[in-house]
DNA sequence: TGGCATTACTCTACACCGTATACAAGCATT
DNA sequence: AATGCTTGTATACGGTGTAGAGTAATGCCA
């Protein structure tokens, strides 16, 4: 059986993560994972056709420590479980997760990631042909924030706002200086990840019970209303994962 | 005056702009570069001090062309105009504009490209505490989507969709079984990004004017940084929706 | 049992990468 | 004319991904 194969497969992927989370994405080489795995480099070219392809199988290895709710919960509750479990994922293993937006990314695994999301639109009463696009943009936010978070994007405090704001007079930056010191504030990412949330649930909520907002104009043909009413507010805590 | 020196610096970022467009990426190396201009390698690091100092600069070069809204115009149409703006730029520079993702920015530039965001979703009434958060959702929305729109992260085509549908049996993909050939359907993405614009520019206007939407229910206590109730110059402007 | 193909792996080599270090020419100022 | 700064070159080092050929062990079949 390709049983054993596969065995040695993961191994390598698993070394590469390793790699990866010990001393950052640029040490995961070729060699590397070799004397990792106890191996020639070039014996790692019988398990993947190229690097690319093994960091594939990185991409992989990680999307799937993402939880796949089944339908027993409520849409929301799905979304919520998908959502946090991704943004925990990121926590777990930062230094590996960039990968994820980096990569063109039509993996079996991504799909079955995306599977439950899609359920989860369906229940809310989404219809379909606009149901891909907004689970589009909820692993956007959810993908975005979560990369951004890990890798620094946001800026890895609010030291470098005031710096610049103050090097840059208000002429140039109105807006810093109409929000003065707000912007100093310490940032509580996981309030912040959690209203982001809240305001997309919302959009989904609104998207599944004929849309219609104040500012939406133009033909619409009516939704499948179903839109169900779960307990929101329920922080059912999602760590559902196997330990390596 | 060191305007000559700004001069090459330009003239080296365009070269490396250019070879990125033109062969991708991966072939942005210090020594294409320099051929490029007509030096040495070494001589660029009398520019530059590292090539994730020239790639930065780079960025800045990308992020200079996205627009920058003067407050002549209501605060929809400026954070419109942003987004589209910098959707523009992805489609415009395709192989380039990922960096932005990749890279953790807290540019001088990147810092411009924000200022108008604060100053509208201020004039949209949103609260102050709320306003980096909200800009970061709305960028982290406008920037995943054009990055994963050229990179292809959102898949090619339908065609990769329907295949692994197929393969996969309706148990392990059941909600794609559900949406069925609506999943084929050809996206358009410009739509689509419009619909999720007009989704995000609803938020922003119920962030800025009370909130407290239909779900955000429970006795919970008040979700993070919303103590207090439109605070901020409340309603500077308000405008109609514009022709998408 | 001998021959043979397959598998799993190693060795060597190539072209390329970022950049540290040392050196050379041109120019301005004293 | 001598000095020192700026600007660029030359060379070299240790790394990268991977193509190509070679090798040892295994299992199959006559």
């Amino acid at each position: 059986m390709g049983n054993v194969r596969q065995e040695r497969r993961s191994e390598i992927v698993e070394v590469a993560l390793r790699l990866s989370e010990e001393h950052g994405l640029p040490a995961v080489s070729m060699r590397a994972i070799a004397t990792g795995v106890g191996l020639t480099p070039m014996a790692l070219y019988g398990y993947f056709r190229s690097k690319d392809d093994l960091l594939d199988g990185l991409v992989g290895r990680v999307l799937a420590e993402v939880p796949r709710p089944g339908p027993a919960l409520g849409w929301r509750e799905r979304l919520l479980v998908c959502a946090r479990g991704a943004r925990e994922v990121a926590h777990r293993y930062p230094r590996t997760f960039p990968l994820l937006l980096t990569r063109p990314v039509v993996l079996p695994e991504a799909v079955r990631v995306v599977d439950p999301l899609y359920g989860a639109l369906l229940d809310a009463g989404v219809p379909g042909e606009q149901v891909a696009g907004l689970e589009r943009m909820f692993s956007t936010f959810v993908l975005g924030f979560a990369v951004s978070e890990v890798s620094g994007r946001f800026g890895e405090g609010n030291l470098g706002t005031r710096q610049r704001r103050e090097r840059a007079g208000p002429r140039e930056l109105p807006a810093h200086h109409r929000l003065g010191e707000v912007l100093d504030l310490p940032v509580d990412w996981d309030a912040e990840f959690e209203k982001g949330l809240e305001r997309l649930l919302e959009t989904v909520g609104r998207a599944g019970s004929g849309e219609r907002g104040p500012f939406t104009d133009g033909p619409d043909e009516p939704a499948v209303g179903e839109g169900e009413r779960g307990g929101t507010r329920g922080r059912t805590d999602s760590d559902a994962s196997p330990p390596a």
